[in-house]
DNA sequence: TATTGTTATACTCTATAACTATA
DNA sequence: TATAGTTATAGAGTATAACAATA
């Protein structure tokens, strides 16, 4: 397959043409990350400081009480030691807890502090607005749909005991 | 806008819960480039030892012949510096020339040599193939569609003179 | 034997600041 | 004054290897 060619078919700055990469999805993804990364750095980091891991840490611990630093691992495709090193500044921030957990003695369970809660819930706020905002080209039906792809996408993820 | 909520709303790998993160179009790009990631990595930079923003670099100097490193780092929203080290890299492995430009002194040409437009029209032909296999889910028609609606999100980008 | 989490360490990549040569 | 490109340097982020404790 090609998909349709145009006079539109240069990057976004710089105006260079870029018709081989056109069907590329790799880099189709970090072309559009782009934006979606000047959206975070406005809305979240520059106010709380919080980089994108650790906003994703915070929403998934979250969302997955005493959930353990393997599956986070697991789930954003880093080492472990990557894991323990954000755990610790998030730590040190108050904005979780590391508790043992009393069935398996090796592991550790994460929860976030009241802050680290209000933190993600207010950081997941203005992030979905700002993008809304900041993509406004798209319509609802389109954004729905773009989730929707790159969801089909993750899941091609080789999954494998790594 | 909120789309679709399933039991199938969880990370690929973890098996964790991602409820709120599910409409954030910057974590879904993120999670969709690790599956990307994996298919360049076993493509490209284990036979040809280039790094993401080496092919990157390769291809769109293919399509723009003489383009300048300022134009470069504007096009891939990155510094200077870092353009001229990859060029020094690329260069190094003679992949590509630098020339003085004879219209502006001040300015350095770019352009591949054969071996270079060899290594990146066979990059993109094992990436695009890659890419098809391992995304099998995506119907012709949903690749184009994705393509187009990254492209919306890419055009969305903060221009500015920076 | 395998897994959880940590420490210690090295590497990769990117950025900032300062400089030159030219426009 | 501004821009193109480079150098030197520092910082951020990730990985690998090795370890202790537990399963």
């Amino acid at each position: 397959m090609a998909t349709r060619r145009s006079a539109a078919d240069k990057t976004p700055a710089g105006q260079l043409t870029e018709a081989r990469l056109h069907d590329l999805i790799g880099y189709q993804l970090a072309q559009a990350a782009i934006a979606t990364t000047a959206v975070y750095n406005r809305e979240v980091f520059g106010p709380d400081g919080l980089r994108p891991v650790e906003y994703t840490l915070l929403t998934l611990i979250a969302e997955n009480p005493e959930v353990s630093s393997a599956r986070l691992a697991k789930a954003l495709a880093v080492t472990k030691p990557n894991i323990t090193m954000w755990v610790d500044r998030l730590e040190a921030r108050k904005l979780l807890q590391r508790r043992p957990s009393p069935s398996d003695k090796r592991a550790v369970l994460l929860k976030l502090t009241a802050a680290g809660s209000r933190m993600a819930s207010s950081a997941t706020r203005r992030l979905l607005k700002g993008e809304r905002d900041a993509m406004a080209v798209l319509s609802a039906a389109e954004r729905a749909l773009l989730i929707e792809l790159l969801h089909k996408v993750a899941r091609s993820r080789p999954q494998g005991p790594s």
